[in-house]
RNA sequence: GCCGCCUUAGCUCAGUGGUAGAGCAGUUGUUUCGUAAACAACAGGUCCAGGGUUCGAGUCCCUGAGGCGGCUCCA
């Protein structure tokens, strides 16, 4: 329950991310203005929108029993699907962009039309596009409902082509801008398992030839960063089908994961938490008494033992109230900071895996806090304080973002809003911008999701800060005693920082580039002896390094100095030290850094403490 | 889970149904070098797994696994 870090980032991930707007409720997903209205709010969308339907044209010219879907316009481009009676190949995609091209180079206006509904029925029977049917009927399912007249059918055609669509469009296909027709993907029909599964077409196209090629190199950059293969060319982590979801972390990777954990720990330790552990293998009947067994059972992994049934737990925070109950808790007691690096095991369907974003198995830097009401407004302060500390060893700017009580909320609405005031209180003491996302909270707490922005201009959810009302004081009956010797109930904020470290680690590769800050690389330095006789020198000055905890690698393999350097740069050291006759005889070094700038005839005393320093301030 | 694509040496990738390839990495030798790749030789393979078609399968077909792009899901 207290921590949708993992699964809120993976909305976040991707490319396109064909949802722009990923807070749409259920029910709304899918509906009828939605299915009709293509999201065409600006000219470069209707030029997106109006893409999609020339696309339609081409693939209905290849396909003569093509049935279409919808066709929207997305950020980047836009989309469309169709049932069709075979897969699409890569060769079929460049036939389509001919086609394209041919209905552009034409230049048919886009004609608006509009019929009675009847009429426009009729056609869309007539020409064997089931789907467009159903869109209508279900307007006017919706007419019906609501007591408004049926509106008229509205349809745009550009040459032979005619499509349902609410528009607008571009005057004339002439008028769309370079294109590219990127992937295809399977989609279901409106979005629902049970429906058919079509055909989608993702294509991009801007106004001119530059942003067109300006997208294109800024999807080979984000390709470049990605952490999956920066990890295996940093020999950061790995994954194997022995246990898919699930990262090896090789040394390098390990050494940034404590570093992490370390330094998050030693915040935790002055913030006045006190960490905890807990059993990774737990009776289903805390699950049952959590309630996430009823929801959750098929995404947790189940197991037998002596006719009892366990699970691996997919979150820490139940178990936290063994501790907070294990004895009768003061006021005086309070706030009580219990954190945890639990590891969780979630059992994600095989077709959500995804590096380290979406993983089967993961580590939270979790806590719960327990606290008297009247401790609420400056408890949220001093986390978002925590936040901002956190992430500045990045240079990551956090963004808050305030989610309030949702209308399937449990609990006493007063005490929702006691507690949404106090948070408020709190953002706006705290003086940073935030975003309301009002009805957006769990349904047990208001919550601040914490996004931050990438190198890319990617934005992921890691952190996040709920305010439990209900699930661990209620469900777990946890009590304190009061001023007045009476027991009653706390509150408990579920908080993690990072999130998962695995995710946060996958954002950091792909944020920096695999080029870490120099106080969390895995290696900080590399000692580059010029030749053999430097060798004994460059070990000495490694041991020195290493006895101050500074992560040093010494390269007395016997290629040449040029060499190791390239090897150097190419895994982002920070610091390439060289190590020739010049410095063994003064003790110094020739420093270069990953990029490219030199500084010569640095002491070895001078270089150590400069790295310490630079390591302890943890500057990003 | 669903749709499509992919899987060949440690890595990146070639490879017409007819003897398994390259570069880098590795090993060995030579070289002892001043800021992004010294030279040479050697070694390296269950062509993801299992079935099938064929005189013959890395190549064609089927099943499965894992990965990738999406969809759905995500406490």
């Amino acid at each position: 329950m207290a921590n949708e870090v993992q699964s809120e980032a993976a909305k976040a991930v991707g490319p396109a991310s064909a949802e722009p707007e990923e807070f749409f409720d259920t029910v709304e997903r899918g509906s009828v203005e939605e299915l009709l209205d293509a999201g065409a709010h600006s000219d470069i969308d209707a030029m997106r929108h109006s893409a999609a339907h020339v696309m339609a044209e081409s693939v209905q010219g290849i396909f003569p029993d093509a049935q279409l879907g919808i066709g929207p316009s997305i950020e980047d481009g836009f989309y469309y699907d169709f049932l069709l009676p075979r897969p699409l190949t890569p060769d079929d995609l460049a036939a389509i962009e001919d086609g394209m091209r041919t209905s552009i180079a034409a230049d048919h206006a886009f004609v608006r039309k509009e019929f009675p509904f009847a009429e426009g029925r009729a056609y869309f029977e007539s020409v064997n596009q089931p789907f467009k049917v159903e869109i209508l009927d279900d307007l006017a399912a919706r007419a019906k409902e609501t007591g408004e007249p049926l509106p008229p059918t509205s349809t745009y055609s550009h040459g032979a082509f005619t499509d349902l669509c609410k528009g607008p469009h571009v005057a004339s296909t002439g008028k769309i801008g370079p294109f590219k027709l990127m992937t295809v993907a399977g989609a279901y029909w409106r979005g629902s398992e049970k429906r058919p599964m079509l055909q989608r077409i993702y294509g991009t196209v801007w106004s001119t030839q530059a942003e067109l090629d300006a997208y294109l190199l800024r999807r080979e950059e984000a390709k470049r960063r990605d952490h999956r293969r920066l990890g295996v060319q940093l020999d950061l982590f790995s994954f194997h089908d022995v246990s898919p979801g699930s990262a090896f972390w090789h040394p390098k990777g390990q050494r940034l994961w404590r570093t992490l954990e370390t330094a998050i720990r030693e915040v935790q330790d002055r913030r006045g938490y006190q960490e905890v552990s807990t059993p990774m293998l737990v009776h289903k009947k805390l699950w049952e008494q959590s309630g996430h067994w009823a929801n959750y059972k098929d995404s947790m992994f189940v197991l037998e033992s002596e006719g009892q049934t366990f699970s691996l737990k997919p979150m820490n925070c139940p178990e936290s109230t063994f501790i907070y109950k294990s004895k009768l808790r003061s006021y005086r007691d309070l706030p009580l900071r219990l954190s945890e690096f639990g590891r969780l095991h979630r059992n994600e369907r095989s077709g959500t895996l995804s590096g380290l974003t979406r993983v089967r198995h993961f580590v939270q830097d979790d806590a719960h806090i327990y606290l008297r009401p009247d401790q609420l407004q400056e408890e949220i302060r001093a986390l978002l304080g925590e936040v901002y500390e956190v992430y500045g060893w990045f240079g990551l700017e956090p963004r808050f973002t305030f989610g309030t009580r949702p209308d399937k909320a449990l609990g006493d609405p007063a005490l929702w809003e006691t507690a949404e005031a106090q948070i408020t209180a709190a953002l706006e003491s705290f003086g940073k911008p935030y975003r309301l996302k009002p009805k957006d909270g769990a349904f047990y707490a208001p919550k601040i999701d914490i996004q931050i922005e990438d190198a890319l201009g990617r934005e992921w959810q890691t952190a996040t800060i709920q305010v439990d009302l209900v699930m661990l004081p209620e469900r777990f009956d946890c009590t304190y005693i009061d001023e007045n010797g009476q027991a009653v109930r706390p509150m408990t904020i579920h908080r993690a920082i990072y999130g998962s470290l695995e995710r946060f680690i996958g954002v950091l590769v792909e944020h920096f580039a695999g080029a870490f800050p120099v106080w969390c690389a895995p290696v900080q330095a590399v000692v580059i002896p010029i030749a053999d006789r430097h060798g004994g020198p460059a070990r000495e000055l490694g041991a020195l390094l290493s006895a101050r905890k500074l992560r040093v690698e010494v390269d007395d393999s016997d290629s040449r100095m040029q060499n190791k350097i390239r090897l150097a740069q190419e895994q982002k050291v920070p610091y390439m030290l060289v190590m020739g006759d010049r410095e063994v005889e003064a003790r110094t070094v020739s420093i270069r850094n990953r990029a490219g700038e030199q500084e010569n005839g640095v002491t070895w005393d001078a270089f150590i403490d400069r790295l310490a320093e630079e390591t302890g301030a943890r500057k990003p």
